[in-house]
DNA sequence: GCTGAAACACTGATTAC
DNA sequence: GTAATCAGTGTTTCAGC
């Protein structure tokens, strides 16, 4: 993982689909190059791997959240991990410093469906009581 | 904007760079109507790109956090967003209903890079304070 | 180890249907 | 929408740095 690694995974984050040639004349390589180093991070895992980003309003998910959750006592993250890997909703989430013991960003096709997925975390035991935030506009999306 | 259209994004949000014959046997489509739509996906804006996930721990990007912004009086979101979008460690944002008036998720390299695009917010005219929570384990990753 | 160059198979892009 | 064509790319192999 050097400087060269580096060009190359900012030019395939621009455009995943560039051509290996077109990369290389970027970055200073010739194809076979890029195409080995590229090879070499997807296998070691470093690039996770090769998506689309779609428009979240015609997918139809343009209901969004961020949840925090307050939990009671101590919970482990890999419990809380195991509860919201089960909710299908879910986009990201990490366990954060103060009040809040964790923090949700939920994606859903409606208000039925994020109430349904919120009643999911909410049963859960350990799970004191949630405070939602919903998204009315989104302003930035680089994900 | 068909259930084949669906069908060739999910098979691409897989692996975006599945060569169109084989999303084709997948979906029922011959390679050139496969491509053809997606071209017209990508040319309608459905589409918004091809990237990569890269790993963010690799990528040095380990610090994140959930900031809510309070903000004095009235803001047009449309002003939130001009002012998010000048800081590079702003992966989404959206503003909120609730005491808040946007929550803004930041991954930042470390600490100190996060303290200062936070200052950035905070410098803002009419940003009146902010609210942290630096994420500490990360959960959940699907973005 | 790494690279660049060449040969080959395959895919993308285009055209006609 | 499919089928066929051709240029271009991905993939592999090779020799060299």
């Amino acid at each position: 993982m050097d400087i060269l690694d580096r060009r190359i995974i900012d030019q395939l984050r621009h455009n995943a689909r560039a051509a290996y040639g077109d990369i290389g004349s970027v970055v200073g390589l010739s194809a076979s190059a890029v195409k080995r180093r590229v090879d070499r991070l997807v296998a070691s895992g470093v690039i996770r791997g090769f998506t689309v980003t779609v428009d979240p309003s015609v997918e139809g998910l343009l209901t969004e959240a961020y949840v925090e959750i307050f939990c009671r006592g101590t919970v482990a993250p890999e419990e809380l991990r195991r509860l919201l890997e089960s909710v299908a909703d879910v986009v990201d989430a990490g366990t954060v410093s103060g009040s809040a013991d964790a923090v949700v960003h939920m994606r859903s096709s409606n208000i039925g469906a994020l109430e349904d997925s919120l009643e999911e975390i909410r049963k859960a035991t350990n799970v004191d009581h949630t405070r939602t935030s919903i998204v009315m506009s989104r302003l930035i999306y680089r994900e």
